[in-house]
DNA sequence: ATAGGGTTAG
């Protein structure tokens, strides 16, 4: 493994690809027992600080892959005091093994979002000894910074990146440019790229991304103005420039605006593709102009352009929302014949779709269809479902779903708790609703006022004092949690 | 992570 630390002409070795070759085979039923077995250990007992995960760890003798090792993060992606507790045990315990720089990129990430910018920085600077930080790893820091309102702190790190030997050029600057935007910060951005734009060149991406914040934050003036400087600094506008602009149209629900850009690109000779009308039909959708959606999708076949599974998803959200789920349905056999083959996103929307339309059986054989075919239902597959059985008060299909996900390892989060309490509340359940509020609350979520008051206003109504006092007390506690900062109700969030 | 998808509550 050491002769790879100094690969001459390369200042950063150790990925994941080399690291596997250089070992063993990756042996995939050993990686899933190693798996299984880490899983457990980390996510039995509740793990506080670094040292109890390695109390917990001691004496588990495992050899590790960065396979497993990055199967291992990504599971605890939001568990960073079990992620980081593995991650330094395996440095100090396994003594013929050495984090790739994969793994570490995936640490620091995850340390980044959970805010633990001291930890972070930590371990940035010993993977600087070893020579392993790339742009890919500064990525991560300015992205997590630029998301926790820390933009000036985003900005200094870019301009210390030479020190770590990376290059201040247009492609560093255009990832701070992206984070300050999709950190809902267009203004942080421009300013910086006026103060650098002379010493560092800017490309067509780099007005892209630019256009996209202004968008992104309603300021079509801004992307407009911020077109002509790309004009005028010889960059074109391409497909996504347009695409940007038609999107922050269809927010504002201007589809005149969006004709006429529409128009636009086309005379200037860019042709609009799948995801610009994907874009499209799904506002008009949204906006119910289900007739108007479904002249895009005859547009785009007549332009020759080729849906994909994104575009029919799409179209098929908004035939179902529409009622047609049978429609919905013929295009969900539509993609199985022609090679955008059904995603779980594909299934999550036609389930929803049957369940609204209480469908039940239509619903449970979609649910079926998914394992059948090897696609993972997540909790969105299962929260509409959850909530028709609410409706209909089909209390057995409930907890036999309920048991369904936790086999799965799929868990509940806030939005379903909530359904779940709101939905059996109101239909006469009190005392189930009473369990999952309790549930709610150990697992550290903090309900809803709504949520909170819904309930207690019927336990009242029903003069069941006791629960109501239980409820009460609960609730003060789930308060109280936030407040020390012990739990947090985890946003979803996912690690890219 | 230079452009697109579904979802809670009211």
């Amino acid at each position: 493994m050491d002769i790879l630390k100094d690969k001459p002409g390369s200042w950063r070795g150790r990925d994941s690809e080399s690291a596997q070759s250089n070992v063993v085979p990756v042996d995939e039923s050993r990686v899933n027992d190693n798996f299984d077995l880490l899983n457990t250990i980390l996510t039995s007992s509740k793990l506080t600080s670094v040292e109890e995960v390695f109390r917990a760890l001691d004496g588990c003798s495992i050899s590790v892959s960065a396979h497993l090792v990055n199967k291992i993060l990504r599971r605890f992606a939001n568990d960073w005091v079990s992620a980081y507790g593995f991650f330094k045990w395996v440095a100090t315990t396994q003594s013929c093994y050495e984090h790739c720089s994969d793994s570490f990129d995936l640490m620091v990430d995850i340390l980044g979002k959970s805010k633990q910018f001291d930890a972070m920085w930590g371990l940035v600077e010993e993977m600087g000894h070893e020579k392993l930080v790339s742009l890919a790893t500064m990525s991560k820091v300015m992205r997590r910074l630029s998301g926790a309102g820390r933009w000036k702190d985003a900005i200094e790190t870019f301009h210390k990146i030479e020190k770590i030997g990376l290059e201040k050029d247009t492609m560093a600057m255009n990832v701070l440019l992206d984070t300050l935007c999709k950190e809902r910060s267009a203004m942080r951005a421009r300013d910086f790229f006026f103060e650098v734009r002379e010493s560092i060149p800017p490309d067509a991406t780099t007005f892209n991304i630019l256009i996209h914040g202004w968008c992104k934050a309603r300021k079509l003036e801004e992307a407009r103005w911020t077109m002509e400087d790309m004009r005028e600094s010889r960059f074109i506008p391409c497909v996504i420039t347009y695409t940007s602009l038609i999107e922050a149209y269809c927010m504002d629900k201007n589809f005149r605006a969006v004709n006429a850009t529409l128009e636009e690109m086309k005379s200037n000779g860019c042709s609009p593709n799948v995801i610009t009308y994907t874009i499209v039909m799904h506002s008009l959708g949204k906006a119910k102009e289900t007739q108007e959606a479904l002249r895009v999708y005859e547009m785009m076949k007549r332009d020759g352009c080729v849906p994909d599974t994104s575009f029919y998803n799409s179209l098929i959200y908004i035939l179902g929302s529409g009622g047609q789920l049978r429609d919905a349905l013929s295009i969900y056999e539509e993609m199985h014949r022609n090679g955008s083959p059904p995603n779980v996103i594909t299934y999550n929307t036609l389930i929803s779709s049957a369940c609204v339309h209480s469908q039940e059986e239509k619903a449970l054989s979609l649910l079926l269809k998914m394992e059948e075919s090897s696609c993972k239902p997540d909790i969105r597959t299962y929260s509409p479902l959850l909530k028709y059985c609410c409706r209909r008060k089909r209390t057995q299909l409930l907890y036999f779903l309920l048991g369904d996900m936790l086999k799965k390892d799929i868990s509940i989060d806030l939005g379903t708790y909530t359904l779940l309490v709101q939905g059996l509340c109101r239909n006469g359940k009190l005392h189930q609703s009473c369990s999952f509020f309790e549930k709610m609350v150990l697992k550290g979520f903090i309900p809803w006022e709504h949520t909170y008051e819904m309930l207690l206003k019927e336990l009242e109504r029903k003069k069941l004092n006791e629960e109501k006092e239980i409820i009460i007390k609960l609730m003060a506690r789930a308060v109280e949690q936030n407040s020390s900062g012990y739990h947090y109700a985890r946003k979803k969030n996912q690690t890219g």
